[in-house]
DNA sequence: AATAGTAAAATTGTCGACAATTATACTTTA
DNA sequence: TAAAGTATAATTGTCGACAATTTTACTATT
Protein backbone atom coordinates (compact mmCIF):
# COMPACT_ATOMS: atom_id res chain seq x y z
CA UNK A 1 0.00 0.00 0.00
CA UNK A 2 1.88 3.25 -1.17
CA UNK A 3 -1.56 5.07 -1.16
CA UNK A 4 -1.36 7.68 1.85
CA UNK A 5 -4.74 9.09 3.17
CA UNK A 6 -4.82 12.39 1.79
CA UNK A 7 -5.98 13.96 5.04
CA UNK A 8 -3.11 12.69 6.99
CA UNK A 9 -0.92 15.30 8.57
CA UNK A 10 2.78 14.40 9.50
CA UNK A 11 3.05 12.38 12.77
CA UNK A 12 5.50 14.42 14.99
CA UNK A 13 4.22 13.25 18.92
CA UNK A 14 5.06 10.32 19.91
CA UNK A 15 1.36 9.35 20.47
CA UNK A 16 0.51 9.98 16.70
CA UNK A 17 3.41 7.50 15.48
CA UNK A 18 2.35 4.88 17.99
CA UNK A 19 -1.76 5.93 16.70
CA UNK A 20 -0.23 4.92 13.25
CA UNK A 21 0.89 1.48 14.07
CA UNK A 22 -1.41 0.73 15.79
CA UNK A 23 -4.17 1.87 13.14
CA UNK A 24 -2.03 -0.36 10.61
CA UNK A 25 -2.34 -3.65 13.24
CA UNK A 26 -5.95 -3.19 13.02
CA UNK A 27 -6.96 -3.01 9.88
CA UNK A 28 -4.45 -5.52 8.99
CA UNK A 29 -5.82 -7.50 11.64
CA UNK A 30 -2.38 -7.90 13.46
CA UNK A 31 -4.95 -7.35 16.45
CA UNK A 32 -7.78 -8.87 15.97
CA UNK A 33 -11.19 -7.26 15.19
CA UNK A 34 -13.45 -7.58 18.09
CA UNK A 35 -10.58 -8.18 20.33
CA UNK A 36 -9.89 -6.08 24.25
CA UNK A 37 -7.10 -3.68 24.36
CA UNK A 38 -4.86 -3.82 27.76
CA UNK A 39 -3.43 -0.74 27.96
CA UNK A 40 -0.88 -2.05 30.59
CA UNK A 41 0.09 -4.66 27.89
CA UNK A 42 0.01 -2.32 24.75
CA UNK A 43 1.86 0.19 26.71
CA UNK A 44 4.70 -2.42 27.87
CA UNK A 45 4.55 -3.84 24.25
CA UNK A 46 5.18 0.00 22.40
CA UNK A 47 7.52 1.21 25.45
CA UNK A 48 5.44 4.16 26.36
CA UNK A 49 3.62 5.67 29.27
CA UNK A 50 -0.20 4.23 29.64
CA UNK A 51 -0.60 8.40 29.32
CA UNK A 52 0.75 8.26 25.80
CA UNK A 53 -1.00 5.19 25.03
CA UNK A 54 -4.47 6.54 25.85
CA UNK A 55 -3.67 9.74 23.93
CA UNK A 56 -3.45 7.29 20.52
CA UNK A 57 -6.67 5.50 21.82
CA UNK A 58 -8.42 8.40 21.34
CA UNK A 59 -7.00 8.82 17.73
CA UNK A 60 -8.56 5.67 17.15
CA UNK A 61 -11.68 6.18 18.65
CA UNK A 62 -11.54 8.86 16.58
CA UNK A 63 -12.07 7.21 13.55
CA UNK A 64 -13.85 4.55 14.77
CA UNK A 65 -11.54 1.67 15.09
CA UNK A 66 -12.23 1.25 19.10
CA UNK A 67 -15.10 1.48 20.69
CA UNK A 68 -14.62 2.50 24.84
CA UNK A 69 -16.81 2.59 27.77
CA UNK A 70 -15.50 3.89 30.89
CA UNK A 71 -14.37 1.73 33.63
CA UNK A 72 -14.44 -0.89 31.45
CA UNK A 73 -11.67 -0.49 28.62
CA UNK A 74 -11.47 -0.59 25.37
CA UNK A 75 -11.92 -3.12 21.93
CA UNK A 76 -11.44 -3.00 18.58
CA UNK A 77 -14.49 -2.76 16.78
CA UNK A 78 -15.78 -5.67 15.23
CA UNK A 79 -16.58 -6.51 11.87
CA UNK A 80 -20.20 -7.94 11.12
CA UNK A 81 -21.82 -8.00 8.13
CA UNK A 82 -24.18 -5.74 9.05
CA UNK A 83 -21.86 -3.27 9.92
CA UNK A 84 -20.23 -3.85 6.08
CA UNK A 85 -23.27 -2.66 4.63
CA UNK A 86 -24.41 0.05 6.91
CA UNK A 87 -20.90 1.30 6.05
CA UNK A 88 -21.61 1.03 2.43
CA UNK A 89 -25.15 2.89 2.87
CA UNK A 90 -23.21 5.49 4.74
CA UNK A 91 -20.62 5.89 1.47
CA UNK A 92 -23.41 5.98 -0.88
CA UNK A 93 -24.61 9.23 1.05
CA UNK A 94 -21.77 10.56 1.88
CA UNK A 95 -19.86 10.35 -1.68
CA UNK A 96 -22.71 11.07 -3.96
CA UNK A 97 -22.94 14.08 -2.57
CA UNK A 98 -19.34 14.92 -2.58
CA UNK A 99 -19.28 13.82 -6.23
CA UNK A 100 -22.39 15.94 -6.54
CA UNK A 101 -20.29 19.01 -4.96
CA UNK A 102 -17.31 17.88 -6.92
CA UNK A 103 -19.11 18.66 -9.90
CA UNK A 104 -20.16 22.20 -9.09
CA UNK A 105 -16.88 22.89 -7.50
CA UNK A 106 -13.28 21.32 -8.85
CA UNK A 107 -11.46 23.43 -11.09
CA UNK A 108 -10.85 22.29 -14.31
CA UNK A 109 -7.16 21.48 -13.72
CA UNK A 110 -8.25 19.43 -11.12
CA UNK A 111 -11.12 17.51 -13.95
CA UNK A 112 -8.04 17.35 -16.01
CA UNK A 113 -5.84 15.91 -13.88
CA UNK A 114 -8.18 13.44 -12.27
CA UNK A 115 -8.50 12.82 -16.25
CA UNK A 116 -5.01 11.84 -16.79
CA UNK A 117 -5.08 9.94 -13.88
CA UNK A 118 -8.21 7.43 -15.64
CA UNK A 119 -6.40 7.22 -18.98
CA UNK A 120 -3.08 6.37 -16.60
CA UNK A 121 -5.00 3.37 -15.52
CA UNK A 122 -6.22 2.58 -18.49
CA UNK A 123 -3.20 1.73 -20.12
CA UNK A 124 -1.86 0.01 -17.26
CA UNK A 125 -0.92 -3.68 -17.90
CA UNK A 126 -2.47 -4.44 -14.34
CA UNK A 127 -5.23 -3.53 -15.33
CA UNK A 128 -5.66 -5.26 -18.71
CA UNK A 129 -4.64 -8.44 -17.29
CA UNK A 130 -7.44 -7.92 -14.52
CA UNK A 131 -5.09 -7.45 -11.50
CA UNK A 132 -6.08 -6.17 -8.30
CA UNK A 133 -3.93 -3.15 -9.35
CA UNK A 134 -6.66 -1.11 -10.29
CA UNK A 135 -8.90 -1.68 -7.32
CA UNK A 136 -7.16 -1.59 -4.92
CA UNK A 137 -4.95 1.63 -5.24
CA UNK A 138 -6.71 2.84 -8.61
CA UNK A 139 -9.78 2.70 -7.03
CA UNK A 140 -8.75 4.11 -3.79
CA UNK A 141 -7.36 6.88 -5.76
CA UNK A 142 -10.53 7.90 -7.91
CA UNK A 143 -12.33 8.11 -4.73
CA UNK A 144 -10.20 10.40 -3.30
CA UNK A 145 -9.99 12.61 -5.89
CA UNK A 146 -13.61 12.98 -6.41
CA UNK A 147 -14.05 13.63 -2.24
CA UNK A 148 -11.27 16.19 -2.23
CA UNK A 149 -12.71 17.65 -5.42
CA UNK A 150 -15.88 18.53 -3.45
CA UNK A 151 -13.86 21.13 -1.58
CA UNK A 152 -16.12 20.64 1.15
CA UNK A 153 -14.24 20.69 4.27
CA UNK A 154 -16.65 18.77 6.44
CA UNK A 155 -17.49 16.24 3.37
CA UNK A 156 -13.47 15.42 2.87
CA UNK A 157 -13.03 14.89 6.40
CA UNK A 158 -16.13 12.96 7.41
CA UNK A 159 -15.01 10.50 4.48
CA UNK A 160 -11.28 10.74 5.02
CA UNK A 161 -10.41 10.74 8.33
CA UNK A 162 -13.19 9.08 9.51
CA UNK A 163 -15.21 6.76 7.38
CA UNK A 164 -11.77 5.53 5.38
CA UNK A 165 -9.97 3.71 7.96
CA UNK A 166 -13.24 1.13 8.79
CA UNK A 167 -13.25 0.41 4.44
CA UNK A 168 -9.72 -0.53 4.55
CA UNK A 169 -10.39 -2.12 7.75
CA UNK A 170 -13.26 -4.10 6.20
CA UNK A 171 -11.21 -4.72 2.95
CA UNK A 172 -8.62 -6.20 4.83
CA UNK A 173 -9.89 -8.46 6.89
CA UNK A 174 -13.01 -9.79 4.38
CA UNK A 175 -10.41 -9.93 2.13
CA UNK A 176 -12.74 -7.91 -0.25
CA UNK A 177 -10.75 -7.72 -4.40
CA UNK A 178 -13.70 -8.79 -6.37
CA UNK A 179 -13.14 -9.04 -9.84
CA UNK A 180 -15.56 -6.27 -11.24
CA UNK A 181 -12.20 -3.96 -12.42
CA UNK A 182 -12.95 -3.32 -15.77
CA UNK A 183 -16.11 -2.74 -14.74
CA UNK A 184 -15.60 -0.13 -12.12
CA UNK A 185 -13.23 1.30 -14.97
CA UNK A 186 -16.00 2.26 -16.84
CA UNK A 187 -18.42 3.82 -14.07
CA UNK A 188 -15.35 6.02 -12.91
CA UNK A 189 -15.12 6.79 -16.95
CA UNK A 190 -19.11 8.05 -16.81
CA UNK A 191 -18.58 9.89 -13.03
CA UNK A 192 -15.29 11.83 -14.47
CA UNK A 193 -17.59 13.12 -17.52
CA UNK A 194 -20.60 14.05 -15.49
CA UNK A 195 -18.55 15.97 -13.48
CA UNK A 196 -16.73 17.33 -16.60
CA UNK A 197 -20.11 18.52 -17.86
CA UNK A 198 -20.38 20.05 -14.54
CA UNK A 199 -23.74 17.55 -14.20
CA UNK A 200 -24.06 17.30 -10.76
CA UNK A 201 -26.91 15.74 -10.54
CA UNK A 202 -25.77 12.72 -12.79
CA UNK A 203 -22.25 12.95 -11.10
CA UNK A 204 -24.37 11.84 -7.90
CA UNK A 205 -26.46 9.67 -9.16
CA UNK A 206 -24.11 7.84 -10.96
CA UNK A 207 -21.54 7.82 -7.70
CA UNK A 208 -24.61 5.81 -5.49
CA UNK A 209 -24.99 3.32 -8.21
CA UNK A 210 -21.52 2.70 -8.31
CA UNK A 211 -21.15 2.36 -4.87
CA UNK A 212 -24.54 0.58 -4.55
CA UNK A 213 -23.34 -1.83 -6.90
CA UNK A 214 -20.44 -2.91 -5.25
CA UNK A 215 -22.59 -3.29 -2.16
CA UNK A 216 -25.15 -5.11 -3.66
CA UNK A 217 -21.92 -7.22 -5.22
CA UNK A 218 -21.33 -8.01 -1.33
CA UNK A 219 -25.18 -9.07 -0.64
CA UNK A 220 -24.81 -11.33 -3.58
CA UNK A 221 -21.58 -13.43 -2.21
CA UNK A 222 -23.06 -13.09 1.55
CA UNK A 223 -26.22 -14.83 0.33
CA UNK A 224 -24.68 -17.27 -1.40
CA UNK A 225 -22.52 -18.59 1.33
CA UNK A 226 -25.31 -18.66 3.25
CA UNK A 227 -27.08 -20.94 0.91
CA UNK A 228 -23.81 -22.97 0.58
CA UNK A 229 -23.43 -23.40 4.33
CA UNK A 230 -27.51 -24.33 4.88
CA UNK A 231 -27.02 -27.20 1.56
CA UNK A 232 -24.07 -27.87 3.42
CA UNK A 233 -25.44 -28.52 6.83
CA UNK A 234 -28.22 -30.87 5.68
CA UNK B 1 -33.40 22.96 26.18
CA UNK B 2 -35.12 19.75 27.74
CA UNK B 3 -34.04 17.69 24.53
CA UNK B 4 -31.67 15.12 25.33
CA UNK B 5 -29.26 14.02 22.40
CA UNK B 6 -30.65 10.25 22.07
CA UNK B 7 -26.85 8.99 21.51
CA UNK B 8 -25.85 10.63 24.69
CA UNK B 9 -24.59 7.80 27.33
CA UNK B 10 -24.38 8.79 31.14
CA UNK B 11 -21.56 10.68 32.25
CA UNK B 12 -19.83 8.74 34.92
CA UNK B 13 -16.13 9.86 35.00
CA UNK B 14 -15.33 13.39 36.00
CA UNK B 15 -13.84 13.60 32.13
CA UNK B 16 -17.38 13.27 31.21
CA UNK B 17 -18.62 15.71 33.54
CA UNK B 18 -16.17 18.77 32.60
CA UNK B 19 -16.30 17.32 28.91
CA UNK B 20 -20.52 18.25 29.22
CA UNK B 21 -19.76 21.22 30.55
CA UNK B 22 -17.18 22.43 28.02
CA UNK B 23 -19.55 21.55 25.45
CA UNK B 24 -22.39 23.76 26.53
CA UNK B 25 -20.23 25.97 27.16
CA UNK B 26 -18.55 26.08 23.54
CA UNK B 27 -22.07 25.64 21.97
CA UNK B 28 -23.97 28.74 23.99
CA UNK B 29 -21.04 30.72 23.02
CA UNK B 30 -19.47 31.25 26.82
CA UNK B 31 -16.53 30.03 25.50
CA UNK B 32 -15.88 32.20 22.36
CA UNK B 33 -16.20 30.05 18.66
CA UNK B 34 -12.57 30.73 17.52
CA UNK B 35 -10.49 31.28 20.12
CA UNK B 36 -7.13 29.44 22.29
CA UNK B 37 -8.26 27.12 24.77
CA UNK B 38 -5.55 27.12 27.91
CA UNK B 39 -5.15 23.89 29.61
CA UNK B 40 -3.74 25.18 32.56
CA UNK B 41 -6.40 27.81 32.70
CA UNK B 42 -9.28 25.77 32.08
CA UNK B 43 -8.00 22.76 34.62
CA UNK B 44 -7.86 25.43 37.17
CA UNK B 45 -11.24 26.50 36.29
CA UNK B 46 -13.02 23.00 36.73
CA UNK B 47 -10.15 22.36 39.83
CA UNK B 48 -9.34 19.10 37.72
CA UNK B 49 -6.13 18.17 36.77
CA UNK B 50 -4.69 18.72 33.53
CA UNK B 51 -4.71 14.83 32.57
CA UNK B 52 -8.64 14.83 33.08
CA UNK B 53 -8.62 17.77 31.29
CA UNK B 54 -6.96 16.66 27.92
CA UNK B 55 -9.26 13.50 28.29
CA UNK B 56 -12.32 15.60 28.06
CA UNK B 57 -10.59 17.56 25.15
CA UNK B 58 -10.33 14.68 23.37
CA UNK B 59 -13.96 13.95 23.37
CA UNK B 60 -14.78 17.88 22.24
CA UNK B 61 -12.55 17.00 19.54
CA UNK B 62 -14.95 14.05 18.51
CA UNK B 63 -17.93 16.44 17.73
CA UNK B 64 -15.92 18.84 16.16
CA UNK B 65 -16.12 21.71 18.82
CA UNK B 66 -12.61 22.47 18.70
CA UNK B 67 -9.38 21.81 16.88
CA UNK B 68 -5.98 20.38 17.97
CA UNK B 69 -2.44 20.89 16.76
CA UNK B 70 0.57 19.17 17.97
CA UNK B 71 2.52 21.41 20.56
CA UNK B 72 0.15 24.46 19.65
CA UNK B 73 -2.70 23.54 21.37
CA UNK B 74 -6.52 23.70 21.05
CA UNK B 75 -8.53 26.17 19.51
CA UNK B 76 -12.70 26.12 19.35
CA UNK B 77 -13.83 25.90 15.89
CA UNK B 78 -14.71 29.18 13.99
CA UNK B 79 -18.50 29.74 12.79
CA UNK B 80 -18.04 30.92 9.37
CA UNK B 81 -20.83 30.94 7.07
CA UNK B 82 -18.57 28.42 4.76
CA UNK B 83 -18.82 26.39 7.62
CA UNK B 84 -22.44 26.45 8.06
CA UNK B 85 -23.52 26.06 4.73
CA UNK B 86 -21.05 22.60 4.37
CA UNK B 87 -22.65 21.64 7.68
CA UNK B 88 -26.16 21.62 5.66
CA UNK B 89 -25.00 20.14 2.84
CA UNK B 90 -23.54 17.23 4.82
CA UNK B 91 -27.06 17.20 6.61
CA UNK B 92 -28.51 16.98 3.40
CA UNK B 93 -26.65 13.92 2.45
CA UNK B 94 -27.05 11.68 5.58
CA UNK B 95 -30.26 13.14 7.00
CA UNK B 96 -31.39 11.80 3.33
CA UNK B 97 -30.24 9.00 3.19
CA UNK B 98 -31.14 8.63 7.00
CA UNK B 99 -34.83 9.02 6.03
CA UNK B 100 -34.67 6.59 2.98
CA UNK B 101 -33.82 4.25 5.65
CA UNK B 102 -36.13 4.73 7.94
CA UNK B 103 -38.71 4.27 5.34
CA UNK B 104 -37.51 0.84 4.74
CA UNK B 105 -36.34 0.01 8.08
CA UNK B 106 -38.87 2.00 10.88
CA UNK B 107 -41.51 -0.12 12.57
CA UNK B 108 -45.05 0.14 12.63
CA UNK B 109 -45.17 1.38 16.10
CA UNK B 110 -42.05 3.79 15.73
CA UNK B 111 -43.88 4.93 12.61
CA UNK B 112 -47.25 5.17 14.65
CA UNK B 113 -45.12 7.34 17.72
CA UNK B 114 -44.00 9.75 15.13
CA UNK B 115 -47.27 10.57 13.99
CA UNK B 116 -49.00 10.85 16.97
CA UNK B 117 -45.71 13.14 18.15
CA UNK B 118 -46.80 15.43 14.95
CA UNK B 119 -50.29 15.72 15.94
CA UNK B 120 -49.36 17.06 19.33
CA UNK B 121 -47.31 19.42 18.09
CA UNK B 122 -49.93 20.62 15.55
CA UNK B 123 -52.43 20.87 18.72
CA UNK B 124 -49.79 22.79 20.93
CA UNK B 125 -50.47 26.58 21.00
CA UNK B 126 -47.16 27.39 20.91
CA UNK B 127 -47.24 25.95 17.10
CA UNK B 128 -50.52 28.04 16.81
CA UNK B 129 -49.26 31.11 17.81
CA UNK B 130 -45.99 30.91 15.66
CA UNK B 131 -43.41 30.55 18.58
CA UNK B 132 -40.58 29.06 18.10
CA UNK B 133 -41.21 25.93 20.16
CA UNK B 134 -42.01 24.42 17.43
CA UNK B 135 -38.77 24.95 15.29
CA UNK B 136 -36.43 24.47 18.26
CA UNK B 137 -37.36 21.04 20.74
CA UNK B 138 -39.98 19.72 18.00
CA UNK B 139 -37.83 20.15 14.95
CA UNK B 140 -34.74 18.74 16.26
CA UNK B 141 -36.96 16.20 18.24
CA UNK B 142 -38.29 15.25 14.68
CA UNK B 143 -35.05 14.85 12.90
CA UNK B 144 -33.90 12.74 15.86
CA UNK B 145 -36.84 10.29 15.34
CA UNK B 146 -36.00 9.92 11.88
CA UNK B 147 -32.69 9.26 12.24
CA UNK B 148 -32.84 6.75 14.99
CA UNK B 149 -35.67 5.09 13.02
CA UNK B 150 -32.78 4.39 10.09
CA UNK B 151 -31.97 1.87 12.29
CA UNK B 152 -28.69 2.44 10.49
CA UNK B 153 -25.74 2.55 13.54
CA UNK B 154 -23.12 4.24 11.55
CA UNK B 155 -25.39 7.25 10.00
CA UNK B 156 -27.06 7.69 13.89
CA UNK B 157 -23.14 7.65 15.42
CA UNK B 158 -22.28 10.05 12.92
CA UNK B 159 -25.14 12.87 12.87
CA UNK B 160 -26.45 12.25 16.30
CA UNK B 161 -22.93 11.82 17.92
CA UNK B 162 -20.75 14.14 15.76
CA UNK B 163 -22.74 17.16 13.79
CA UNK B 164 -25.42 17.37 15.69
CA UNK B 165 -23.23 19.48 18.53
CA UNK B 166 -22.52 21.55 15.53
CA UNK B 167 -25.81 22.38 14.19
CA UNK B 168 -26.70 23.50 17.84
CA UNK B 169 -23.68 25.61 18.27
CA UNK B 170 -24.18 27.23 14.85
CA UNK B 171 -28.16 27.53 16.12
CA UNK B 172 -26.75 29.26 19.14
CA UNK B 173 -23.90 31.56 17.63
CA UNK B 174 -25.87 32.47 14.51
CA UNK B 175 -29.56 32.94 16.17
CA UNK B 176 -31.50 31.15 14.09
CA UNK B 177 -34.86 30.90 14.75
CA UNK B 178 -36.48 31.72 11.19
CA UNK B 179 -39.75 31.99 11.05
CA UNK B 180 -40.30 28.99 8.95
CA UNK B 181 -42.64 26.80 11.46
CA UNK B 182 -45.99 26.41 9.77
CA UNK B 183 -44.11 25.60 6.30
CA UNK B 184 -41.85 23.03 8.14
CA UNK B 185 -44.56 21.47 9.74
CA UNK B 186 -45.81 21.07 6.33
CA UNK B 187 -43.00 19.18 5.13
CA UNK B 188 -42.53 17.02 8.44
CA UNK B 189 -46.38 15.67 7.80
CA UNK B 190 -44.80 14.69 4.28
CA UNK B 191 -41.90 13.25 5.08
CA UNK B 192 -44.00 10.55 7.87
CA UNK B 193 -46.52 9.99 4.96
CA UNK B 194 -43.68 9.00 2.86
CA UNK B 195 -42.30 7.22 5.25
CA UNK B 196 -45.22 5.43 6.53
CA UNK B 197 -46.27 4.49 2.67
CA UNK B 198 -42.54 2.81 3.29
CA UNK B 199 -41.60 5.09 -0.09
CA UNK B 200 -37.72 5.18 0.52
CA UNK B 201 -36.89 7.69 -2.74
CA UNK B 202 -39.49 10.19 -1.99
CA UNK B 203 -38.66 10.01 1.79
CA UNK B 204 -35.05 10.78 1.05
CA UNK B 205 -36.09 13.07 -1.56
CA UNK B 206 -38.53 15.28 0.84
CA UNK B 207 -36.08 15.31 4.14
CA UNK B 208 -33.04 16.58 1.34
CA UNK B 209 -35.60 19.28 0.02
CA UNK B 210 -36.46 20.34 3.97
CA UNK B 211 -32.84 20.63 4.40
CA UNK B 212 -32.02 22.33 1.46
CA UNK B 213 -34.50 24.75 1.87
CA UNK B 214 -33.43 25.66 4.90
CA UNK B 215 -30.33 25.94 3.38
CA UNK B 216 -31.57 28.25 0.79
CA UNK B 217 -33.25 30.24 3.85
CA UNK B 218 -29.98 30.89 5.26
CA UNK B 219 -28.13 31.50 1.85
CA UNK B 220 -30.78 34.48 0.95
CA UNK B 221 -30.81 35.89 4.49
CA UNK B 222 -26.80 36.09 4.09
CA UNK B 223 -27.20 37.32 0.21
CA UNK B 224 -29.86 41.17 2.08
CA UNK B 225 -26.84 41.26 4.07
CA UNK B 226 -24.34 41.55 2.13
CA UNK B 227 -26.56 43.23 0.00
CA UNK B 228 -27.63 45.94 2.64
CA UNK B 229 -23.75 46.44 4.26
CA UNK B 230 -22.70 47.46 0.60
CA UNK B 231 -25.57 50.32 0.12
CA UNK B 232 -24.51 51.29 3.82
CA UNK B 233 -20.51 51.41 2.70
CA UNK B 234 -21.91 54.08 -0.49
C1' DA C 1 -22.95 -29.04 44.14
C1' DA C 2 -24.52 -24.54 43.31
C1' DT C 3 -25.01 -20.01 44.75
C1' DA C 4 -23.86 -15.93 47.36
C1' DG C 5 -20.58 -13.31 49.58
C1' DT C 6 -15.92 -11.65 50.28
C1' DA C 7 -11.10 -10.75 49.66
C1' DA C 8 -7.34 -10.25 46.35
C1' DA C 9 -5.67 -8.95 41.88
C1' DA C 10 -5.91 -6.43 37.85
C1' DT C 11 -7.59 -2.62 35.13
C1' DT C 12 -9.09 2.02 34.33
C1' DG C 13 -9.29 6.95 35.89
C1' DT C 14 -6.93 10.85 37.97
C1' DC C 15 -3.11 13.35 39.75
C1' DG C 16 1.25 16.12 40.05
C1' DA C 17 5.96 16.55 38.25
C1' DC C 18 9.32 16.74 34.62
C1' DA C 19 10.82 17.04 29.58
C1' DA C 20 10.28 19.02 25.07
C1' DT C 21 8.51 22.45 22.33
C1' DT C 22 6.69 26.95 21.33
C1' DA C 23 5.75 31.82 22.37
C1' DT C 24 7.39 36.12 24.43
C1' DA C 25 10.50 39.77 25.81
C1' DC C 26 14.70 41.59 25.60
C1' DT C 27 19.26 42.63 23.76
C1' DT C 28 22.35 43.19 20.11
C1' DT C 29 23.65 44.56 15.57
C1' DA C 30 23.34 46.59 11.02
C1' DT D 1 14.81 52.32 13.72
C1' DA D 2 14.24 47.68 12.11
C1' DA D 3 15.62 43.10 12.04
C1' DA D 4 17.81 39.15 13.86
C1' DG D 5 19.31 36.56 17.62
C1' DT D 6 19.04 35.00 22.37
C1' DA D 7 17.38 34.12 26.87
C1' DT D 8 13.31 33.67 29.55
C1' DA D 9 8.64 32.33 30.36
C1' DA D 10 4.72 29.72 29.24
C1' DT D 11 2.47 25.84 27.06
C1' DT D 12 2.06 21.18 25.48
C1' DG D 13 3.65 16.25 25.68
C1' DT D 14 5.14 12.37 28.50
C1' DC D 15 5.97 9.90 32.63
C1' DG D 16 5.26 7.18 36.96
C1' DA D 17 2.38 6.78 41.10
C1' DC D 18 -1.93 6.60 43.51
C1' DA D 19 -7.20 6.23 43.78
C1' DA D 20 -11.45 4.19 42.19
C1' DT D 21 -13.65 0.63 39.91
C1' DT D 22 -14.11 -3.84 37.94
C1' DT D 23 -12.82 -8.56 37.42
C1' DT D 24 -11.21 -12.82 39.32
C1' DA D 25 -10.46 -16.33 42.80
C1' DC D 26 -11.67 -18.13 46.85
C1' DT D 27 -14.51 -19.18 50.90
C1' DA D 28 -18.67 -19.99 53.28
C1' DT D 29 -23.45 -21.24 53.43
C1' DT D 30 -27.67 -23.59 52.01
Amino acid sequence: MLLQNPTKQAAVTTADKVFEQLQHAIVEGDIAAGSKISEPELAKHYKISRSTLREALNRLEKCHLIERKANIGSRVVACTIEGLLELYITREALEGMACRQAALNMTDEEIAHMQNMLTQHATDKALQEGVSYYQEEGDVDFHYKVILGSHNQQLINLICGQLYHLVRMYRCQFGMHSPRATRAFTEHSNIIQAISDRDGELAELLMRRHIAASRKNIENKIALQKAEQESQET
